[in-house]
DNA sequence: ATCAGCATGTAAGGCGTTACATGATTCA
DNA sequence: TGAATCATGTAACGCCTTACATGCTGAT
């Protein structure tokens, strides 16, 4: 049943970059990442032991002063993991929308209930819009860099994606307003 | 720590239009609402135990001939716990794609492999663009009558992006294709 | 002084998937 | 007869979130 943790391959991947302490890991995963994954401590932690404990990575004491802090490189058979997974044919893309599971179920009470699902979506889909904008326009300047048309191109897919809901929050409002007021 | 399980809300949202049995409700989750929502056998029926028990819907048997079946039904309580999480202000909305993360760190391998993850992506989305248009077509003739509109949103919203998906899947393959081979 | 941020980690609990176990019926 | 589908359920396991526990440092 294979490992199947994708945390793993989060923190290799940014490994892969530069050397990184846990707390510095969760950090980069809080920026553009989390638009697609997240992660916490309660994660990365026992990730980071579990690969020390398989080679894939190794730990240095980092501290400075009495400030503890655990810098992790990745190794060799590490950036093959990496690799490994880079190149498996499968992904697991999955969707977990609430606010179209109320909107499925919208019939259950009145339209306005429905009407202000769609709004309050909205309106953190523009705040979330902004942000990833902003990313994408940093990104764009220094595509030809190393590794950044990818971030580009993440960025790029948030964006993209996003203005596309916004459109459809629309269309889902105009749509419902015309309908005749029932079971307000 | 109030429960949060969404199961219960699916299962309620399906019974407050006709009583089903813990297999129906399997079938129906894996129709349309399955782009944005899943659910297995071994997550369905302890949450109809427990509902059962919580006096959010009843249990009655309907076996024909040898043949076990328990047909569910909505109770009032139930319905007022469908319309309470409907009124909810806040919703979990996540996006949790492993081709984004592997893009994102395309760098440690070869452009390729990033084009090649891009392309299994863009096959997965035509193939499921193909079933949300059929749902899609099929409801929009229907939209006036009782529900159908909620069901034509919600299919709506995955053509929709699934179409920006596809825009952007081109968009990306020309931008890393422009790049000069490297590493490869 | 105090608060925010740096920094590591554990524990409990919840949720969900997968596989297993069992048995009936329908259709080819 | 055998396979697919109908039908219910449990058990193991894995993953993740949340909360907790602890302590240092730098800025106001």
């Amino acid at each position: 049943m294979a490992r199947e943790r994708k945390i793993d391959m989060v923190i290799l991947g940014l490994l892969s970059h530069e050397d990184l302490s846990g707390y510095d890991i969760k950090k980069r995963i809080d920026g553009a990442i989390s638009f697609f994954w997240k992660g916490s401590f309660g994660n990365i932690y026992p990730a980071l032991k579990d690969m020390e404990s398989g080679s894939l990575i190794t730990k240095s004491d980092t501290s400075v002063g009495g400030r503890e802090k655990l810098t992790y490189h990745i190794t060799e058979a590490g950036k093959e993991a990496l690799k490994n997974w880079l190149q498996e044919e499968q992904a697991s893309n999955e969707l977990k929308y609430e606010t179209l599971l109320k909107l499925f179920f919208g019939g259950a009470d009145s339209k306005s209930v429905s009407i202000r699902n769609i709004e309050i979506f909205e309106e953190q889909i523009e705040a979330d819009l902004k942000l990833l904008k902003s990313y994408c326009d940093t990104l764009e300047k220094v595509m030809d860099e190393e590794d950044h048309v990818y971030y580009y191109l993440t960025a790029s897919f948030g964006v993209d994606t996003y203005e596309a809901y916004l459109k459809w929050c629309d269309k889902a409002k105009k749509i419902l307003n015309s309908k005749e007021a029932q079971g307000v």
